[in-house]
RNA sequence: GGACGGGUGGGUGAGUGGCUAAAACCAGCAGACUGUAAAUCUGCCGCUCCUUGCGGGCUACGAAGGUUCGAAUCCUUCCCCGUCCA
């Protein structure tokens, strides 16, 4: 069975979009055309961590290259890094991972393949474990990898570097990480690898060791950075400036909405299908004045929604976004909680446009509650504190009319409906029955 | 193994016995302005209780003990990190 590849030329200029760094670029296309010509198709990887147990739009950038490259007939690897997220990828860090255990590992690994596959096609895609063969590894075998390699060599990396300079420590099994992740390149006899810009050295590594283990060396393919919503750091879950792709359209309709104009540009050309001249177009359209950037952002937020969520989704944020923050009106559809009276307690009840969940709350039976307490109970308020903060800040509003007493109560006996505004983008519907 | 230096709130980092829930800066949150952008200005920024007050309580400066009317600050032991020597 031959596939049927489209010209070199063609699926190298596709390939190319919003790359960082080919190495190296002849290579690419020789291996290219060499598949083109025998009808096999390139082994291409990606390698991933499970550390956290969702992947956020950061994660897609490079998500997406492998997509590209399974567009273009070729075998998609997702490989799981199970065992080397024990170890954990120094890459950018400035201190020591903390140790994950298998347990935690393959937990999020189970919750990255559904993630994954929003971007790829399950079928098409070739799953794999490292720790089918690193557990494996026989100590011996360890120390004939680490002879391939010297520790002068290691230490180029700019972070060993940087942290040795400034008296932090490394520990010993840091280094192993690129070693040991290296054998998934011999093991895959993978023809291209990608990853972040960060992971340039690692990728490096790689090659170099499938070379010792007698393979040729693998195309490195690096991707940029995605900048998080911050406008200036990396997007990462722990700076708090992601974009999850499992969160609700509005959600990411509003962050998406949230990031400098600037960098509307990296995002259209990193999570959007949009083709350079297209981005080049909208740029200059902009810069004339001729279209508003925020028109412009808007476009991207449907796009960016609809990947996830589909287009009917994007549409539907769109418009929602206008209603809440161009009219000034309540959200069409907002979460909705249930507090019903019993015996034992209150029943809560709640339910957004994507999911919805009940439990029995039996240490809430004031009949008269302060909103500050029962925010924070419902968890829609980090703290009560915090909840009182926000109210005499002014965040807080009942039914569109500010409400500033730390104090306001809601009564718990009589049955109404609030709608409720907390901090800047968060409505509810709070129905006492 | 030895000699030194260090561990403070989400981060950087002051503070060496009471005026310190702990300077300053960053991040974060809210308000104003706007395009829920950026920039700017203002305020907030441990938890909790109430009668929301420059109010009460609790917890917090690696861990555990101790000295003291009083400790992030002094003492003891322990843990962790770095540097240099071997």
């Amino acid at each position: 069975m031959t596939a049927n590849f489209k010209p070199v030329a063609e699926q190298l200029a596709y390939l190319k979009k919003g790359v960082a760094e080919i190495i190296r670029e002849e290579e690419l296309r020789a291996r290219l055309e060499k598949s083109y010509k025998t009808g096999i198709p390139l082994r291409v990887y990606l390698g991933v961590d499970p550390t956290a147990p969702d992947i956020h739009l950061g994660h897609t950038v490079v998500l997406r290259k492998l997509k590209h490259f399974q567009d273009m007939g070729h075998t998609a690897i997702f490989l799981i890094g199970d065992f080397s997220a024990m170890i954990g990828d120094p890459t950018g860090r400035s201190e020591t991972r903390p140790p994950l255990s298998r347990e935690e590992v393959n937990a999020n690994a189970k919750t990255y393949l559904d993630q994954v596959f929003k971007i790829l096609d399950s079928h098409k895609t070739e799953v794999r474990y490292n720790s089918e063969w690193l557990d494996k590894l026989s100590s011996a075998e360890v120390v004939k990898l680490c002879a391939h390699y010297s520790l002068a060599r290691m230490l180029e990396r700019e972070d060993f570097r940087s942290r040795l300079a400034n008296q932090q420590p490394i520990s010993v099994h840091e280094l192993l990480y690129p070693l040991l992740t290296a054998m998934d390149a011999v093991q895959l006899k993978s023809d291209v690898e990608l990853g972040a810009t960060e992971q340039k050295f690692n990728l490096l590594v790689h090659r170099d060791i499938q070379r010792e283990y007698g393979l040729d060396g693998q195309v490195c393919l690096t991707m940029p950075i995605l900048v998080g919503l911050d406008g200036s750091k990396k997007m990462s879950k722990s700076l708090g400036n992601y974009v999850g792709i499992t969160e609700s359209p509005a959600d990411i309709f509003g962050k998406m909405m949230s990031i400098p104009d600037d960098l509307m540009w990296s995002y259209y050309e990193l999570v959007t299908d949009r083709a350079p001249e297209e981005i080049a177009a909208l740029k200059s359209e902009v810069s004339s004045g001729k279209l508003h950037p925020m028109d412009t952002k808007m476009k991207l937020a449907t796009e960016v929604v609809s990947g996830f969520h589909g287009a009917d989704a994007g549409k539907k944020a769109a418009e929602n976004f206008q209603r809440v923050f161009r009219d000034r009106q309540t959200p069409a559809e907002m979460k909705e909680i249930v507090l019903k009276r019993m015996p034992m307690g209150f029943s809560i009840r709640w339910k957004t446009t994507s999911s919805q969940g009940s439990h029995m709350a039996t240490d809430l039976p004031k009949a008269q509650e302060k909103w500050s307490k029962l925010l924070a109970y419902l968890g829609e308020a980090p703290s009560a504190s915090e909840a009182e903060r926000l109210m005499k800040q002014g965040g807080f509003e009942i039914n569109g009319d500010p409400v500033k007493d730390p104090i306001c109560k809601i009564d718990l006996n009589s049955p109404s409906a609030y709608e409720v505004r907390v901090g800047k983008k968060k409505f509810l519907r709070i129905v006492v029955e």
